[in-house]
DNA sequence: ACCTGAACACCGTTCAAGT
DNA sequence: ACCTGAACACCGTTCAAGT
């Protein structure tokens, strides 16, 4: 059997990105990535400069999934595709978010400002402050990321997986009648239903700032 | 120097909660731990079963601390208050938010039930059916979580502190003009503000939601 | 009853050595 | 140019031993 071609970031990557799919971000060891390429876990430093370097490799990598929003559609149809193409992008891969939100990958690399920087430019469009821009940004991110974590979590929007709703078997309809009725209905989730419903609330909210309504504040320039 | 008195499960868990607020959860080790109440990690085993218990009793303490809401409001309000109660007890620590979105501590405790089962009270008392709770919890808990999680991480809604910054000193003005100008609104952050306005934008549209208008979907009972 | 030391199976990472 | 082995400073955890 001939000797294997060389390894490249690209193969360190790709085998990262997998196996942190399937293991979780606490699986992902440069040990087992390495066993996983047939090759000792010092010859990944030929490739990748260190484990932050693979976070940030596959990241980049996620992020570079997110879809564009047509400049031609109104500012508010860009932000409803903008939020939903990065939910559904890191969806596919939770380690992402995990691993953003844990500061194990660079907020700062060019392919994760680039959404900010569109959602921002529909804000910007839309009429809002300075003000009412960071506030507008940071609403949208944090119900993209909040239904993105909880539902790996399976705490709060769980998904169906029953295995997940297993740590909640225990609970007494009679102690708890409100989240045993929950419990019921977080066996017919559809996570990106539930999301889009929430971010339909939440744009129609934008809408009204910006036209100068409240609960939004000073909008208008 | 008299023998200093034996250690305890509320002693351990004081300290463990000191030192993951002041190190962030990778810095609460074992050793670390035991090092700060002068003992060897060993010893930490007779009060607590391991690091998980160690997560989950500090997780517990934390959720002990968010007020109940006075049932005697509407449950709009009812659903603010615990909200924001939430966002206030996990934002002091903000360890736990990330140890439930990574699976170390356990979503199922009583401690943890409690506010969503009042959460649920107040969306059932609103009129809600079960789609509607399922869809209505997980909006709230996300929005809470989000924000949360985006602050620590520098992500997104990044908080007043300047190092934080510091990784988006390089973006160049002329390439993101619209995100460049979003950090300069960051520094004038106030996130519970932010928070706050959010909250109320989906509260409002929860609000129509209960009251059968769209979008929130089918409600009314 | 409580604590320690030594040990085991893991981590990320460096460095000299091999081909 | 690429990979390996041995080593270092860490992890969580078990177990026998000390007081």
């Amino acid at each position: 059997m001939a000797r294997r071609e060389p390894l490249n970031r690209e193969k360190v990557l790709d085998a990262a990105l997998a196996l942190a799919d399937s293991e979780g971000l606490d699986g992902l060891t440069m040990r087992k990535l390495a066993k996983t390429l047939g090759v000792e876990a010092m010859a990944l430093y030929n490739h990748v400069s260190n484990k932050a370097d693979i976070l940030d490799g596959i990241a980049e990598r996620v992020m570079a999934d997110i879809p564009s929003a047509d400049p031609a559609l109104p500012w508010a149809e860009r932000v409803r595709t903008l939020a939903l193409g990065m939910y559904r992008a890191y969806r596919v891969h939770p380690v992402v978010p995990l691993a953003m939100v844990s500061d194990q990958a660079n907020p700062a690399s060019p392919a994760a400002l680039r959404p900010v920087e569109a959602l921002a430019g529909a804000f910007v469009e839309a009429g809002f402050d300075d003000d009412g821009l960071r506030w507008a940004v940071g609403a949208v991110n944090s119900l993209v990321f909040g239904s993105l974590l909880l539902i790996t979590s399976g705490f709060g929007t769980a998904p169906p997986g029953p295995e997940q709703l297993e740590p909640f078997a225990g609970v007494d309809p009679a102690e708890l009648p409100h989240f045993s009725r929950l419990l019921g209905a977080l066996r017919r989730l559809d996570p990106e239903k539930d999301f889009e419903r929430a971010l339909d609330v939440l744009i129609a909210g934008l809408e009204a700032a910006a036209a100068g309504k409240s609960p939004g504040g000073s909008t208008r320039r």
